[in-house]
DNA sequence: ATATAAGGTGTAATATTTACACTAAGTAAT
DNA sequence: ATTACTTAGTGTAAATATTACACCTTATAT
């Protein structure tokens, strides 16, 4: 049927820099390869896409071999396609960030043959990645502190209920600078799309906060006239 | 050598929306297809991706065979992958966006035997599209739509040597509203990368306007603080 | 009771954005 | 040369958004 596309020795993966968030530190999911190329390096979770899934459907499986998780928030942003990027061949690779809540029952479970151990790693401590790896998590991160100022998707982070302090942590982190309290609050109240859950965090040792969850159907409203944070 | 990547009937290519702005109009160049599938229809610019070339070459082969033109602006935006989106087999398609200076000498010859004709045809007024081309030019327009707010790609599109209304015109057609004049003008000015180029433009038939051009190494220096055009 | 740790709040100064309308300059026609 | 036409070019005031900044409150633990 396809005798008219011309074949070279080419194939497609994707590969995915998934970010979580816990107690204020971002990290990504490395595994430690178990087959050659980079045998033993870290790397970013990836696979060739399937010959039947469409490249979502291929980054929301590869993710939920790893994790077990699945209807995670994912986005694809880049296409990495140098003819060399692959030792063994053209492999063009699609890029996809998956952003999730850490802490508490998400624990990673590698299933693939092709990992030794999968772990989380905070961003400011990364090892030496194998393919252009590292070039696809610096694009990754480049990507989430645009996309963080003009789209709700702090909000994956962070679990359903959260506290403006660690909201404000999860801004504080991608995009690596202090904020102030007072202007940070005021700022995001005033979009009117946080639902205030009249309701306290439980188990600090300190003054418990408000509990605070994003309000979707309140955003899709407001949607038209483009929100920044 | 790529013995250990599994192989399926799958290949990937590239298409173009190549944006062209004329006299207020903006435009995209499509092309009549002279081959099966979509045999007559229109379609944007595109074609498989050659085994020793990287996707950004292969997007200026594309777009040089077709327009003649070479070094023009273009930008990878995103990458379609659905399974059914091409009729004869599994075709990824990574999707480009370029930018150019349309009228004076600016002819399309197509070179390629794929095509029949290439016309210019304004965004307004476009035809049914071949493939999912439809929604590829619509994501590549929202693309160009959001970037153009934070990145100065709105002189791509114009001659080195343009004026202030010029300038407006781009950001308006590209952003579908109408915009203030003394409003845009004092915003523009106020980044400091126009540079007044104490010249008028030449045979109008009516008060020549004042040319400006692009400071690129301005714009270099400024760059770190992100600008908001 | 006291210490500790984070939660939560307001205001004034500054900068940015918006709305808005007329005069100036050049060309073309009479 | 006058007139009509068309686009160029300009400023200000009001409203809004952003920034900088410090103290009291509340709950827990000792």
């Amino acid at each position: 049927m396809s005798e008219v596309l011309p074949k070279f020795n080419s194939t497609f993966s994707i590969d995915c820099v998934v970010f979580g968030f816990d107690e204020g530190e971002l990290k990504i999911l490395l595994i430690e390869r178990n087959q050659e190329p980079f045998k033993d390096w870290w790397a970013l979770p990836g696979n060739i896409v399937g010959e039947n899934e469409s490249l979502d459907q291929s980054a929301a499986r590869i993710l939920n071999e790893l994790t077990g998780l699945s209807n995670i928030y994912m986005e694809q942003y880049y296409t990495f396609g140098d003819v060399n990027r692959h030792p063994q061949g053209r492999v063009v690779s699609i890029a996809y960030y998956a952003l999730l809540r850490l802490g508490g029952d998400k624990a990673v479970k590698p299933i693939s043959t092709y990992a030794k151990k999968a772990n989380w790693i905070d961003v400011k401590d990364l090892p030496k990645l194998a393919f252009d790896h590292q070039k696809i998590f610096e694009t990754g991160l480049e990507k989430i502190k645009r996309r963080i100022k003009h789209q709700p998707i702090a909000f994956e982070l962070l679990p359903e209920k959260f506290t403006l302090t660690q909201l404000q942590n999860v801004y504080e982190v991608i995009l690596n600078k202090k904020l102030d309290k007072r202007n940070f609050r005021k700022k995001m109240l005033s979009f009117g799309v946080l639902k205030d859950l009249e309701e306290k965090q439980q188990g600090v040792s300190f003054r418990a906060a408000t509990l605070y969850k994003f309000d979707k159907r309140r955003y899709a409203k407001l949607f038209g006239k483009e929100i920044s944070f």
